[in-house]
DNA sequence: TGTATGCGTTATGTATACAATAGCGAAGGG
DNA sequence: CCCTTCGCTATTGTATACATAACGCATACA
């Protein structure tokens, strides 16, 4: 071992991947641009074997691309791609809220679906919404929408709702944040609210139909306020998406 | 280099995955026993980079499972992961006959889907089928929801449909060959077909809700049958799914 | 006899050396 | 002047050596 630093806290493989996904959602590296192992070595610390494994799990997560000749480069998506890519988790977290009502879900498990709702009621009360409360609100939803899948008792289910939101712009923080540089944004959050709550009423009352239907609702929403917020491209800084969007579509 | 013998004409890391899958499917490696490296190496012929490469990769693909200590194993699974991994590639599929339909469709783009269609058709015109005919059932329906899936358009969906349809037991293939091992295997076939009319007539007809219900119908058409067939453990030989399954499970 | 601790072995995690290929540039011929 | 070919360089693919951590066994003490 030469002087190279090593970081023995956590794994090599993991710091590394760890530091690319940041490169690359930071827009260090940019869409289409091909990532150099070396150069990888370099930014990250680690050696060439774990650096290879993090970019073979990045490639899986989807926010690289192998290249047929060897390499990967950084994944570019066109605006489409965004928006099937929410539809997509949509669809996936309707069929999770139809396995919860279906299945049966009971009144301990709801608990914490419940207080999520309680404490977004209490952070709209706000008007208009500060930044602290918008960055809890985030927090809030997210974990709302992680509870909902898993009350799906399905591992298979939530292991593909995990992928589908491994891309930023999929994630359910990566739209709400989206959604905030749109003037009707507290409006936009009031709404999603109501679609959380219907979603709850439909898994105590067991209406499998009715939790899916709420859910693609909710994701359909999501997908004409991320179009409306990428035309204004105001303070879209806040938008992780935008480091990925292929340049020049449309 | 010592006197290991390398076959130069594909990647060894493709080589060892291929290798290791097929070690997997076939039940050479039983579900929940830990896969050692070394002996990985040793039966696949590529040295250990490679074969790290493989297991990764294998990870992602949902058949191996990183143990916390480090390592891997054989992933297994319950009888109600395979039908929850069914019924997802069904929702999917909807989604993509959905995407298709509403996003129009040529009659050109349609032929594939057609030829299928009138060679499946013909092979089921024989009372009973003979197994060559089945065999190549197996492909043209394999091949027929592959081109639907295309029809979407949409690279997201499409690269989710085929993770979904990774696990044996979840593509196409597998749970045809499944519902043959039933005694009214021919009904069930003609059942498919008959949804398979049904997708086409919807997507040229532009009749998304029709397209998207169509698939999720068949998909849970097969979750059936894939129960009954799961229950007369006769000639089950046919499905790549048993050397996955848990044992005692239910 | 049972439990705990320490040592040894084995397997994984990491680093690096070596091999091979693809891409690029320069030079020569048509 | 353009096209083709040869060779070099840079980068990826592969192999293996080394470091480290975990598991198991044995032994000793309670």
């Amino acid at each position: 071992m030469a002087e190279r630093e090593v970081d023995r806290s956590i794994s090599q493989t993991v710091k590394a991947q760890l530091a690319l996904r940041d490169q690359i959602l930071s827009g260090s590296l940019r869409p289409g641009e091909r990532i150099s192992e070396l150069q990888a070595v370099e930014t990250t610390g680690a050696s060439r074997t774990p650096v290879r494994m993090a970019l073979v799990r990045l490639e899986e997560e989807g926010l690289l691309e192998a290249i047929p000749s060897g390499g990967f480069m950084v994944k570019a998506f066109s605006e489409r791609d965004i928006s099937d890519s929410i539809e997509l988790r949509g669809t996936l977290e309707g069929l999770a809220a139809r396995f919860a009502a279906e299945r049966g879900v009971s009144a301990r498990e709801l608990e914490p679906l419940k207080e999520c709702l309680a404490a977004i009621d209490e952070l709209l009360r706000q008007v208009p919404i500060s930044i602290e409360a918008f960055s809890s609100y985030v927090t809030l939803n997210a974990r709302f929408h992680a509870v909902l899948t898993e009350l799906s008792r399905s591992p298979p289910l939530i292991r593909q709702i995990d992928r589908a939101s491994a891309l930023p712009f999929a994630s359910p923080s990566g739209f709400v944040m989206a959604q905030s540089a749109l003037p009707e944004a507290q409006q936009i959050l009031i709404i999603g609210q109501e679609h959380h709550r219907v979603v709850i009423d439909a898994i105590e009352n067991r209406e499998g139909a009715r939790a899916e239907a709420i859910m693609r609702e909710h994701a359909r929403l999501a997908v004409r306020n991320l179009r409306l917020a990428l035309r204004n491209r105001t303070h879209l800084d806040l938008l992780p998406a935008l480091a990925l969007i292929k340049t020049a579509t449309d």
